[in-house]
DNA sequence: TAGACATATATCGGTCCGATATACTCATCC
DNA sequence: GGATGAGTATATCGGACCGATATATGTCTA
């Protein structure tokens, strides 16, 4: 979700588009390398629906032409619904998550434990599936489809971990105490009839 | 690579479109889910281009029409072509690889090994940025942004880890020594300049 | 003063995704 | 017996993002 990382930075301050792909880059580490393609473009839409607009007369002098834009109050508001809109259940929330993350400080901590709460659940699920998947594949074949189950199982249960000290250490920061119902979920097994219905 | 994970599949035996999706996401543990949207388009340029063709008659009686594929002569090469493929040296790439590995036990091992290799250099080097990215955010801060950074410093640490047990496997296997030149590499930082020059 | 390099915006083609449409088969239940 | 719904199967559409590329301009330095 590139508008979610636009709006979360020109929130701080006003920005041009090379400018925000710098700070894209630099602050999540580079984990995350937007393209221009994607950027000016994305720029464009949230300017056409009016969620950024162009601060006037910023090309003081300094060398180029430079399209400096800032955050609208739909903006904020548009920001915010995205960092909270749940997950698309797909491979992109590995990388939506982070984005995610990236500007949690903007979310209340009860939304912040949801939202990992929401995420442990998924990874949890993921899990189950790729254990499935290694006990079905014990004997019939590949090492290296072996190895890769197992390193995404380790991987998953390593993400999971993380995930629950994050948690943890909110609820400490906030005197929180988990809602009973939903501590199991998140470690147990979701049926897939459970979820639709 | 869709293209890659579709010859891959069909080298086994000829399949129809439906089937496909469902051996991908089995095959790989539920860790690379395909879209019908990606997969029947990319399945009819394959077919355009000459890489897969129709099984004739195989309608037989069971049911619904199903226009089952199989992998022709050219597909083959190609196959292997994007089996070497070097990575997109993105995020893209992470995915890709796993396709890659999955498919690995059509390469001999010395590709392997090398394959192995040129992606433990590029996490190395994604994790030479993310420990410089940590060290610049160290005060300046955002204590989800620096969980974060942690985070993909501990996923790489331990990704690399990984690979070079793959490689040790490898080598202990079929009895090759490591290219005294390659070794340092893998595990030093390289400067940019180093690259481009 | 020429060259390389960083800054800055923009477009293009291509890949993949999620949602949706369509249609057929088969089992189950009333 | 006929409705209902779940599973099988192919296909298209709009949208998101990427990588490559084009095109300028400013800045540093040899």
């Amino acid at each position: 979700m590139l508008e979610l990382a636009i709006l979360g930075l020109l929130k701080e301050r006003p920005m041009h588009g090379y400018q925000l792909s710098r700070e894209l880059t630099e602050q999540l580490g580079g984990l995350w390398k937007v393209s221009y393609g994607s950027l000016y473009p994305t720029l464009k839409r949230l300017e056409r629906e009016g969620a950024v607009e162009q601060v006037p007369g910023t090309s003081a002098g300094t060398g180029r032409k430079r399209l400096v834009y800032r955050i609208t109050a739909p903006g904020e508001r548009l920001f915010i619904k995205l960092l909270e809109e749940p997950p698309s259940d797909t491979q992109a929330e590995d990388a939506r998550f982070r984005i995610r993350l990236a500007f949690f400080r903007y979310l209340p901590p009860e939304t912040r434990i949801r939202l990992l709460d929401r995420r442990r659940a998924a990874l949890a699920e993921r899990l189950e599936a790729v254990k499935a998947a290694i006990a079905e594949a014990a004997d019939d074949g590949d090492d290296y489809q072996r190895a890769l189950m197992e390193h995404g199982r380790a991987a998953s249960e390593a993400d999971i971990a993380w995930l629950a000290g994050l948690i943890q250490q909110e609820r400490t920061k906030y005197g929180i105490t988990a809602p009973v119902g939903q501590r199991r979920r998140a470690s147990a097994t979701l049926r897939r009839k459970e979820r639709t219905a």
